[in-house]
DNA sequence: CTGAAAGCGCTTACAG
DNA sequence: CTGAAAGCGCTTACAG
């Protein structure tokens, strides 16, 4: 098992106190001693066993990233991906180790064994099991994107309301009045948002919703979103000169659709996504999109966990990313 | 810190040597004290400590995923993200945790502090960092992906040489001569093995391969791929009727390129992937490539490795996955 | 400035 | 079938 604390206390003739307190950077050791201490470290390849010290410490010195989806539906995501680099980038200015949870039984297991001192919780929807268990966990969370009980968590999300509002009034702008909206399951608050704001914005027009304007798709995936397009594009009762949609993901399988059903992007149909993935960037045509710097929601959400951590009061809980639409090739100006 | 061990002893009137046993189903306990304790453990909500757990019996339950490319590359590859969904099952039926590390210091902590019990490598370079100090934590280790020395430990891969070669051979069915290879870096294993497996096919129908027709790309990066081609296809020089691809993404870089340069898929140039993630088949036109079971080569991995921590012998220590050809529209037998 | 000792929460020979 | 005790590798009051 290596060389321990012991070990290097016999070889330095002093006591493991003395050493743990090398280790540590604690104070109050002479200089001389520190000095021989930490060659003789060196000497012995000697690494600390962090399980030890977190027995000792009562902490784990481990982060836990769970989300209640599907991994490859939230791993594939470039969306979460971008975010996820923020967190580590913190995570590891404090030493932290990131856990990741993508199954029900990893999640409960992480939950329940004392294995983690704080949850990163993602695209959380109403009903999981998992928010269960975090709530008996007790462990200091904080929420990375809409939760149901912005009281519940501290959290950290894009603007997706203000998002998709923007991206209508857009579309307005360009002409369009007959604007239909490509959405999630609203078991997520993230749909349940992104439709406040298109509703919000074509009431302040004026301009009708018909029931068919929404158009909710079971999961926010690209194949999904394909196959719920291309029946309705075949049912040939598609009315709307534009679509805003509330993720990339969906964007391009209604772009996808569209295109095997003989209707050209921008011209026939004007299209708009969410998130800003790279992918928007390289479809063709480009898609344009609602952007927000995912990578400093991760990383504030990160900050804001050790926070809690450490116990410190934390300023703001709730904290909101405002989006700016990103001009591509995706929309045209009606042609009357 | 919730209830321990020794509360649930006390409450039982037992030793916590009695708890212990019934906690990790060993046998020796009466049917009476055991049901008795169960239900005490039940009432009073206790949940075990896996890290003191994990010090007594000198493990830590979990396994470390390190790839020493950066997160964005990695995570943001479909390509992983299916074979961790293959390692998650296996991890997950033998009550490991992942911990993954993106960033060098972070790879560094987990190899050198006793935080995990074993590895699974994922593309590494010749000459990166992470392999001394993998080297030197003489974890059980097993890589994913072509490593440089078969020997040193025990590996899933595709057949990335047998991949290519079956493409080049289906482009030269299909009358193509001018086939031109897009490579990764060659610091990469894997991009020796496609390149081997290029030239074994090329050699083979006495084509000729000038220096032109293999072009490196210095990272396997749609927006790199996309670069780099857009600037041979400026120069004009660009002679090939078809070209192979040592991956997915870098061939959707080739694709991009070639239709902002006005040069038609399939029709003025074949194309063929490698990997078949999720966006082959959703681009546009969708893209020929090369398929294998990645879900199973994260499972047969994780396997692997637990094997290997539990000292079990491993039959056959370098497997090798067969890739075979998916036809979609991005390829077209050439005209005269 | 330094050490002896207790403790973190669990497991496991050993003895009975 | 069960318990007392030692031990996993570290940290931290406490005392000097």
């Amino acid at each position: 098992m290596g060389v321990n604390i012991k070990d290097i206390a016999k070889a330095a003739g002093v006591s493991t106190a003395t050493v743990s307190r090398v280790i540590s950077g604690k104070p109050g050791v002479g200089e001389e001693t520190k000095k021989k201490i930490k060659q003789i470290i060196e000497e012995m390849g000697y690494r600390p066993n962090l399980g030890a010290r977190g027995l000792a410490k009562r902490r784990t010195g481990n982060i836990g990233i769970v989300s209640p989806r599907q991994s490859n539906i939230v791993l594939g995501n470039p969306f979460f991906i971008s975010i996820l680099e923020g967190v580590s980038h913190v995570l590891d200015q404090h030493d932290y180790n990131m856990v990741l949870s993508f199954t029900l039984s990893q999640q409960k297991r992480l939950l329940e064994t004392h294995s983690v001192d704080g949850i990163l919780l993602f695209a959380a929807r109403i009903g999981d099991p998992v928010l269960e268990w975090l709530d008996a966990s007790k462990l200091p969370t904080v929420v990375i994107g809409s939760y149901q009980d912005e009281n519940a968590y501290p959290s950290v999300r894009p603007d997706d309301e203000g998002g998709i509002y923007q991206a209508v009034k857009y579309l307005i702008a360009k002409g369009h009045t007959r604007i239909c909206f490509v959405n999630g399951p609203l078991s997520s608050i993230k749909s349940i948002r992104c439709r406040n704001g298109y509703l919000k914005a074509m009431e302040e027009e004026k301009l009708e919703v018909t029931s068919e304007q929404i158009i909710e798709v079971p999961e926010y995936d690209v194949l999904v979103s394909l196959k719920t397009m291309n029946r309705l594009f075949k049912e040939g009762k598609f009315q709307s000169t534009a679509v805003v949609c509330a993720s990339d993901y969906l964007a391009l399988g209604v772009m996808k659709a569209a295109i095997s059903n003989g209707i050209a992007i921008p011209n026939d149909l004007s299209l708009i996504g969410f998130g800003d993935v790279p992918f928007a960037e390289l479809s063709h045509p480009s898609i344009t999109t609602m952007h927000t710097d995912l990578k400093k929601i991760g990383s504030q959400a990160a900050q804001m966990l050790i926070n809690e951590i450490k116990g410190k009061k934390i300023r703001k809980r709730n904290r909101v990313f405002p989006m700016e639409l990103v001009e591509r090739q995706s929309v045209c100006a009606l042609k009357q």
